[in-house]
DNA sequence: TCAGAAACTCAAGTTGATTTAATTATACGG
DNA sequence: CCGTATAATTAAATCAACTTGAGTTTCTGA
């Protein structure tokens, strides 16, 4: 009989790289913080934030910056995310464009390349992307030894046989393609992948309007549609990696045939590729977003008529995400341009009644993000910094030999 | 300025308390184990087990099995969890029944007690809830030392305006009402209160069929519908306490209208409620699941009318779950008699195409839930144990002043 | 019968957080 | 201008819980 592994207990070692993580994240989410006010908020006694403190700047990751007079008692010494504590590469990968992006310790974007695609194969994209490193590194002279890894974005969902390379919202021959080891083998980096809207997630998590919040859903608005996860304070991910897949919920039971073989699917209706569709464009496959942005502000009538169509199956899918997960927001973003995103968001209410409909809210129930259009290349190059910093549960699990 | 609150670090008195879960949890999940064997799965060190297990044994949890002789070495002592290391009690209140069960700490039922109710307001339902407490602890003669505390499953949602109290499928006049502490009061014993998918889904993860799972969906069908969400080994309650409350997603935009002021919302068609509506009983408020069952047994063509209406929508919104959270498997069950749900069971097939269409999967798609009519109520009794012994890592914390 | 294996125990060792008591640097009140 | 209250920080000693490594026990199998 095989025991089913069970969840692994922890000791001093474990505890102690969790306090690590605690005492970034939390400099992280309120800027630079004394010593002594970390200690109030993570409940460690001040000895304690002080050694890891003094640790945490040995190994170039904070900085202190000027104390702070102007209180009774000795001065403050605030300390902050030191910007050139680290580096790391953000790849994104869509059907017109690749993007690669240099991102600091404190998330600024340090350089940005950008190279036209054409629905990528892997064979066409993974010696593209290996390139796009290999000029990064070079461009900004970028110290192997800081380059904490390659965080990269595509459109999911992974390993969906029948779902993963069908359809004009996904890209071709990706089934079962083993990306991170791929890319992994050509630069020699460490590399994590996740899907956009994920990789969106984190980026708003951490430079954008989700900041301080412990649970909200990014709707991703690209070619297709989907949704990060962050709950409770942590990524979901899934049982197999594919929370968040939303593009092919039905919300329109016998509406528009989908490529996935179902009808009424969400994504038919909102994403760029529905809006490009309902526009009649010749090729579609070939569309920018930008051309939406251009209709939208010349006031296009075919236009108003797919922003008016859109909206209901929007506005249901924040209801079922609300309902389903009740997160304290939904945050709306992706490659859809902002303006658009403003005229849908601005069109939604009245939302429907759910369990977010409470007088005592803080948040709005809908925000539009914050960072813009590389909020998503910005959240894969944090993947490897995340992963560093962000109070992961698991590592508090001793690894199982 | 006030400062966010963060993460909270961790000590050597939260890494004990994890441990101790840890190991209660691998022999929960397991069966009796050695120590030697708590030590592989939790890789922890024996000797660190062997201290963890003698003070359980003192507490009274664990309890020693017979030695296993048969292999070479030493013979193992293995230890299970020891039934009568502690009670509690657990209760489920719903439109026509209050439940109130007392559980030991294997989850055995060791007494039960219902009575009939008629959509009671919090008035009503109190003092009776109070009274099927005093009969358990009468009955059983327990030893209110060993009692672990009372946990509650009762409808949600909780605390929406406009919908916690509201419609055929909701209970009147508990919007705002303090349920907890006044059962507290009214008792003097701890009180935990949970909805009843979530309840349902604790009770199918401690003795049921999602025992070994890490992220699973149940699906609660009862007056109303709702589902209990375990993610990453962890129940998720949203933000607001309410996550699972799908039962007023929109599954068929401008369908039949609701008491929530949607229209075509899920328990509109997958409920107690709806399949009685269908039938067009006389007085739908006093129906009872029972004649549901009977209705399956004659082939009564109205009921097969339901049924056949009632697939789709379901169909659809395990597509939604499966989709939004990609759980390794969706379980049914509630207050609906276990030959209605498995005849929906067995009319789901072929199901929606979605991420969990994967061939690679070993646990079916869809279960039907194990522990048969009482899993919520059991479930609602594990919320004390629960809480004492599934790793929570929010206990890894340190609690902030 | 005895070597090998596995479980378990004992006692010291290690690690990292806490406690307690200084020390330092500032503002404020007189 | 000075003394005191206040708050941040540091230093040294202490403590709690896990780990290590060397036994000890009790079995199987040759």
């Amino acid at each position: 009989m095989t025991l089913k592994k069970a969840i692994s207990g922890t000791n001093l070692e474990q505890a102690k790289s969790h306090n690590r993580r605690v005492v970034i994240e939390a400099i992280r989410t309120n800027g630079a913080l004394s010593r002594a006010a970390i200690a109030r908020l993570t409940a460690l006694s001040s000895q304690t934030i002080s050694n890891i403190v003094e640790e945490l700047e040995e190994a170039g990751l904070l900085r202190p910056e000027a104390t702070l007079k102007g209180a009774r008692g000795q001065p403050a010494v605030p300390y902050s995310i030191n910007p050139d504590g680290g580096y790391s590469i953000g790849l994104q990968l869509d059907h017109q464009l690749a993007v690669g992006v240099v991102s600091d310790l404190s998330g600024t974007m340090r350089a940005r390349i950008e190279r036209n695609v054409d629905r990528p194969t892997p064979a066409e994209a993974m010696p593209l992307l290996a390139a796009i490193c290999d000029d990064l590194i070079a461009n900004c002279r970028l110290d192997r030894k800081k380059l904490l890894g390659i965080g990269m974005a595509m459109p999911g969902p992974f390993g969906v046989e029948g779902m993963t390379s069908v359809g004009p919202t996904a890209l071709p021959g990706w089934q079962g393609f083993p990306v991170a080891d791929e890319l992994e083998r050509l630069t020699g980096i460490a590399v994590t992948v996740e899907n956009d809207a994920t990789a969106a997630a984190i980026g708003e998590r951490l430079y954008g309007v989700a900041r301080n919040l412990g649970s909200f859903v990014y709707l991703f608005i690209g070619t297709g549609l989907g949704a990060g996860l962050f709950l409770d304070g942590h990524l979901y991910k899934g049982s197999r990696h594919n929370a968040g897949e939303i593009g092919h919920i039905i919300v329109r039971p016998g509406g528009l045939a989908c490529g996935c073989g179902k009808r009424g699917c969400l994504e038919r209706y909102v994403s760029l590729r529905a809006a490009y569709d309902k526009l009649d464009l010749p090729d579609p496959d070939h569309a920018s977003p930008a051309l939406l942005e251009e209709l939208l502000a010349d006031g296009d009538s075919r236009f108003e008529a797919w922003l008016a169509e859109a909206v209901e199956p929007l506005r249901q899918a924040i209801d079922i995400l609300e309902m389903a997960l009740d997160p304290e927001t939904v945050v709306l973003g992706g490659f859809m341009p902002l303006p658009v995103i403003e005229a849908l968001a601005g069109r939604l209410e009245p939302l429907h009644l759910s369990v977010s409909s409470t007088s005592a809210r803080t948040t709005p129930r809908v925000l539009v993000g914050a960072a813009g259009k590389d909020t998503s290349v910005l959240g894969a190059a944090a993947l490897p910094i995340f992963s560093e910093t962000n109070p992961q549960f698991d590592v508090l699990q001793k690894p199982v030999a």
